[in-house]
DNA sequence: AAAAGTTTTGCAATCGATTGCGAAATATAA
DNA sequence: TTATATTTCGCAATCGATTGCAAAACTTTT
């Protein structure tokens, strides 16, 4: 069912059929309703990509994540599919996986599929090779980078200050009379070396000393929480090791703070009273774990919500800044 | 950078230069050479939309999901998105929310970007208006239902057997030597009632009575697990004051389990020592909890496999049945 | 060296739309 | 009624590819 069909059965030409469907002006009204009627009973539906072929626009846009199944991607993709569907875009959505060179395949295909435009979500996009696969493959297109930040002409970003967090989270444990804190890193993300900053410069401040020597390292790149979990619990045994008289312990992850809190839990110190735990993430694990987790909300739904807007506005060229900077909010429950 | 830009360079027709990208026949070493060199070089890619207006073949492959956020839905995407990739297709997915004309709706963007095959997340696609849109929208094109039915010409089915996966769940309590079983049933969705119904089999088979007295209904449609679990703990209570005597319980969802450990450990009920539990869908939460929860393993990952293999054999009439039907497995932890 | 057979290539149509521009139809003015 | 202005519509080109068929360019044979 095309256009021609159409037009041979209202007895017009295609153009009036096409002006019908696009609402363009200089059609009698008597003929724009007969060929409408048409339209509507025939059950036609026009061919996106063969209007895009003429109009040059897809209106694709892709959105790469290195996996879908981690949870707060999982509420990126949500919030970035809605917006971008109420303004007519389609969403291409890939998990690239870790491999630069396998991201660069995806942006490949997406050139292929001529999105007009691209989100990268995670901090984990600064590559060179996925820098140069975008400066070859969809240099003319605008990028939005969810947490992280690209050195290309089209690249924008919205970034959430992690750091300004982290010292908020320390914050609330010395309102709790905490004075040995220790810190619990994850992979040094660009990400979490922020955290890691905001750590040291809170410890500083508070004349609690070098917030380096506070900290344990538990690096790790798995998609599955579990396996966050597990490395939380080794780590809280290296924490309990080296720095026996910790009595609050801020983890960069809520899946490193769960395993924490197993780790406790199964040697019987008891979650605030002995020490006080604080995770980032606001996850779910947070709620379904007991006693419940503070932590700090890293504002999920706003972040993916002004990246899709940013890339929406710099498709008209409307974008007040190539950067984004939003804020984040502690979480006071009961571990703290 | 079209075809013909390419051609122009190499000083022959575009004819040429397509031959040699799709690898045809009966082009000359030496100019095919010479043109893949243009090739590589101008960093070209092929327009797939505008390959597809004359091939008829989009490439595309729709999934519809109601909400991609709860978890074992996401894992699907990831799944079908992963096999279909390797397979040259590109995936739309959408999250179409639960109202039957949004899901309409969104069938409609499918026809516009002429997707080859839909597969259907969710039990939640049974609506007439589901049935009609897909009729009127996509009468040609193979749509795969996982773990739902839906009666059209077009239309194949990945089914679980979860009314034997629950009477395996019922034995493992009996093994248990639990003896007063309380069941706790979320939604009615077709596939909630087949597992209500193995519950009354496994009951009745047994020699303890009838499943439905024993059961307590927590409905809910909430896309946050939080609220599920909120409802598994109004429910135990429920349960513990209906049915005292209880021993043993099982929920049709985790979410619903983690709601009832929550309420038991609070009234210091200890699991499984008082009250046994079992959950279904093997989701992280079983893992964070603790005790940890047995649970019903759904097989996911493979019922998501294999709807997409069955799509890919539609594609060429190869699918060997219209309906696929997979096993469960219970996985025994320290929750009972 | 010409004829016949093969291998390479290009022409032009096609897919399903959109759109500038000119022509036809209609409305308005003289 | 004719001239002019204004609407309304259709022709044909275009977007970026693919492909059947015929023409051109080579080989091989005689």
């Amino acid at each position: 069912m095309t256009i021609y069909d159409i037009a041979k059965k209202a007895g017009v030409s295609a153009s009036t059929v096409s002006r019908v469907i696009n609402n363009k002006p200089g059609i009698r009204e008597s003929t724009r309703k007969r060929v409408q009627k048409l339209l509507d009973e025939s059950g036609y539906t026009p061919d996106i990509s063969a209007r895009g072929l003429v109009t040059q626009a897809s209106r694709f846009i892709g959105i790469l994540i290195e996996d879908i199944r981690v949870s707060h991607h999982t509420e990126s993709v949500y919030v970035i599919e809605q917006e971008m569907t109420r303004h007519g875009y389609t969403c291409i959505t890939f998990s690239t996986g870790a491999d630069p060179c396998q991201k660069a395949k995806y942006i490949e295909i997406l050139e292929q599929r001529r999105v007009e435009g691209v989100i990268l979500i995670g901090s984990m996009f600064g590559a060179d090779e996925v820098r140069n696969a975008i400066r070859r493959h969809l240099p003319e297109v605008p990028v939005v980078i969810v947490n992280g930040m690209l050195d290309l002409p089209n690249a924008y970003s919205v970034l959430i200050d992690e750091e300004r967090g982290t010292e908020d989270c320390v914050a609330l444990l010395l309102r709790k009379n905490r004075r040995y804190l220790a810190y619990l890193m994850d992979v040094p993300t660009p990400a979490n070396l922020h955290k890691l900053q905001g750590f040291c410069t809170a410890m500083q401040r508070a004349g609690l000393g070098d917030g380096k020597a506070h900290t344990v390292y538990a690096p790790g790149m798995d998609t599955n929480p579990i396996a966050s979990i597990a490395r939380g619990r080794e780590a809280a045994k290296e924490i309990l090791q080296k720095m026996p008289d910790t009595d609050g312990i801020l983890c960069s992850t809520d899946a490193l703070a769960i395993g924490c809190l197993q780790e406790l839990q199964s040697r019987k110190i008891r979650v605030p009273e002995d020490i006080a735990l604080v995770g980032v993430d606001n996850s779910v694990y947070g709620l379904v774990c007991s006693p419940t987790l503070s932590t700090l909300d890293n504002k999920l739904a706003e972040v993916s919500l002004s990246s899709a807007r940013l890339l929406l506005d710099a498709f008209e060229q409307k974008a007040l800044s190539r950067k984004l900077m939003l804020f984040t909010e502690v979480i006071e429950r009961e571990s703290s």
